[in-house]
DNA sequence: TGACAAACCACACATTTGTGTGGTATAATA
DNA sequence: TATTATACCACACAAATGTGTGGTTTGTCA
């Protein structure tokens, strides 16, 4: 992983005032970035925008407003997978980062929103599959799965299950993760496959 | 719950292209929409736009570029939760949604990474909690927590654990949730406590 | 029939925004 | 000492982008 490479002061907080934009959903103009920094010159800003673009911080576009991206490097987005924590200090140091995550990545990653919904678990049928009640289950929307997927399938009396995809005799049928439930075998569609079990405390 | 209100399919194909274009970072321009649904004139995108903001689903900033965001209602970010689901028809009509997941809400909240770290998690030592090895854990940083939480902590020998945090005549131990582990006694510090569990397929 | 919304187009024009050139000053580095 | 990086400014210009006006066509609803 790549460390952050050197910021001055200044650049840091131009960094910053980008990445603060961004997660309000829209990237600065350079001239926004100017008037918030106090530059009077666009010319200074963009002193700044190439220091971080040749620190391997920022992309950016030509000739497209508001195109200014971050890039792996400047570590929006990411929280950091610590693997031993150095004692002693006071607070974190990251001393064994052993990657980051990126949170839209590790949510959803790229698959956009049209093919995906959320299942709220109910129940414990799939307790042994570390799925409980209470979590929020996304779904990624598909007309098939493999063996051994957990999938949401649609039932006969219309309700939704999560269950995990089996093959017998090249007849599939949906197993709980529970010994206390008993394997259904009736007509069923899968609607979906799990891709990302979430649960919040 | 507010619902979505009726949009023509051309609205609806407006909509999804801003919707995908904010999700990979960068609202369009009016000429983009243009350019990808095929119109030719600025003036047929901002009719859509009116037509989006009318309803309810979209608000711009005048003259400035870019500057269109989705609304509550227009769902962007929002995970649909699903009940039951209709039968019958072939894909699936959210007939029975019982709220929306915000994305970012979800995964993190509104807490800002700065003290929000991961921990990938090794071991079975939480699997009767739910928490299979390889799972994400979203710890949030703090000095100390309540019994029963679930907690990362720090050990003598330098090691980060996930485990359930106890209290027995005052005095604080860690458990694992798994018969086959004993109770830690030794010294630990609490360095957080878990807020979010996410897993992968 | 009349009114209205949906769906388009063509352009002219005003702003916003990015680009480029050419400066100044200071401090650290080789 | 020459060079380089940081840290600024002023402007002119071009390109991108938003706005506004004034159309046409089609279908629906009252």
């Amino acid at each position: 992983m790549e460390k952050k490479p050197y910021l001055t002061p200044k650049q840091e907080r131009v960094l910053n005032f980008i990445r603060k934009r961004i997660g309000e959903r829209l990237p600065p103009t350079i001239r926004e970035i100017g008037e918030e920094l106090g530059f009077k010159s666009t010319g200074t800003v963009r002193d700044y925008l190439k220091a971080l673009m040749q620190k391997g911080l920022v992309r950016r576009m030509n000739n497209k407003s508001r195109a200014i991206e971050l890039t792996e490097r400047a570590g929006f987005n990411k929280i950091p997978i610590i693997g031993t924590i150095m004692a002693g200090k006071p607070n974190l140091a990251y001393e064994e980062i052993q990657g980051y995550v990126d949170a839209d990545d590790l949510f959803l990653g790229r698959l956009g929103f049209d093919d995906v919904f959320a299942l709220r678990v109910k129940g414990d049928s799939m307790i042994d599959a570390g799925i409980l009640d209470g979590d929020v289950a996304i779904i990624k929307k598909r007309p098939n799965a493999d063996n051994n997927d957990i999938v949401a399938a649609l039932l006969d009396n219309n309700e939704v299950t999560l269950k995990r995809l089996r093959s017998k005799a090249g007849k599939f049928h949906l197993e709980a993760a529970n010994a206390n439930y008993a394997p259904i075998f009736e007509e069923f569609k899968v609607i979906g496959k799990l891709i990302t079990v979430i649960r919040k405390y």
